[in-house]
DNA sequence: CAGAACTTTCAGTAAATTCTGAAATTAAGA
DNA sequence: TCTTAATTTCAGAATTTACTGAAAGTTCTG
């Protein structure tokens, strides 16, 4: 089977893409191809049209599942595992998302804790150990906002993302409107510098201000 | 000079974390050691406490630089150039993302385009560039919004932050709003598959929603 | 159950990358 | 200006990662 060069072009810059990502070229490609194949591919497919080697289709095809990307299914008449990824692109990035989250986010987030729980001894210590702090207190904001968001609907969430930089004037409508009670204002008040991620346990005074 | 085992165990899952991100192992060290070091430091004294070659930290340097990871200051008194990070972890957000994104998105938002101005000849390529048209629209659409919401000020867009999901109530409350013109009846129609990007022309029949 | 079709594993090799030390370059101070 | 300190460059060594072919393993079919 040929390549045609539209494909082939696509295929060979997510190659590249991928190695700039941790991924490797390879897996990059495969899913690429798979991405924009008409049909599921079996692995001696990918490997004739990518020209790789057969085994190493078979290790990229694992990684890929691995990453939850690809999915393997049974063609009648056709003894072979066919493969493709999901039709839904926005499938394809939630799932993305929670691996990136599950590999890299959560280990990091828990080293940090680790470290802020030790007893700093030197002055040098306590900063190392407020830098760290804020590091903390930011990636666990911005992914927990993430997490969240990946929950909604996709019509709901493209909604969102639509709106851009003008949610901001939700926000302002949100904080003018009286019927809410003293949190925001003493947000406002120390909206300064520092992160008040525990702040979030006022999620229930918060959850009554739409029915 | 001597690294605390506190902050060398910091550095040291950077590096790791570096290396599943593209981003060489050295070039990660030096960045978390700056990160968490309470003053800016000398190549040399790098070089000195995370036992690298000095001319491998000059490079780990140079490649922070163009990241604008990293800063260079003249102490008084001191010939040598001292290094630091950003004081602020969300510039230092900030910057990666918008590095990040010249580096990546937009070529690839590039190459799709490119390849979607081609004329298709076959099914598949009909296909695949159907494929395409998803991937582009749906990267288009979280790079906007997130070089949008990132010109927000920090309390701002903490402020969003710290609403998670519930920020879908904010929309909900917009779509209510009696104020408002046919528009969003109109996407609330449509909402169910195709991305709708095209639809940011009517940025100017929002613009009127509040003061 | 035997054999064919297909898939995975893995040891070894090829390729890419990271890192170093020596030499070249640049910049500061006398 | 010359001298010296500091920095960068770069060819090649060391290391890591990617890839292959052969062999072992698995699953299906007659």
């Amino acid at each position: 089977m040929e390549l045609s060069p539209l494909s082939e072009a696509f295929v060979l810059h997510f190659g590249e893409m991928g190695s700039r990502w941790g991924i490797n070229r390879t897996v990059g490609q495969i899913c690429a191809l798979l991405y924009v194949s008409p049909r599921p591919l079996p692995a001696d497919e990918i490997a004739e049209v990518l020209r790789f080697s057969r085994s190493n289709v078979s290790m990229g095809l694992k990684e890929l599942q691995s990453w939850r990307l690809v999915r393997l299914q049974h063609l009648p008449g056709d003894r072979r595992e066919h493969f493709s990824t999901p039709d839904d692109v926005w499938q394809i990035v939630r799932t993305l998302a929670e691996e990136r989250r599950r590999r890299e986010i959560d280990p990091t987030l828990s080293v940090l804790r680790d470290l802020l729980m030790e007893k700093a001894a030197t002055a040098s210590d306590r900063h190392a150990q407020s830098r760290m702090r804020e590091m903390h207190d930011l990636i666990e904001l911005i992914t927990r906002w993430s997490e969240d968001v990946q929950k909604l609907e996709t019509d709901q969430l493209t909604q969102l993302l639509q709106l851009g930089g003008k949610v901001v004037r939700l926000l302002e409508l949100k904080n003018r409107l009286p019927l809410l009670g003293s949190e925001q204002r003493r947000r406002r008040a120390g909206a300064g510098g520092t992160l008040a991620t525990s702040e979030n346990q006022e999620q229930d005074e918060d959850q009554e201000m739409l029915p």
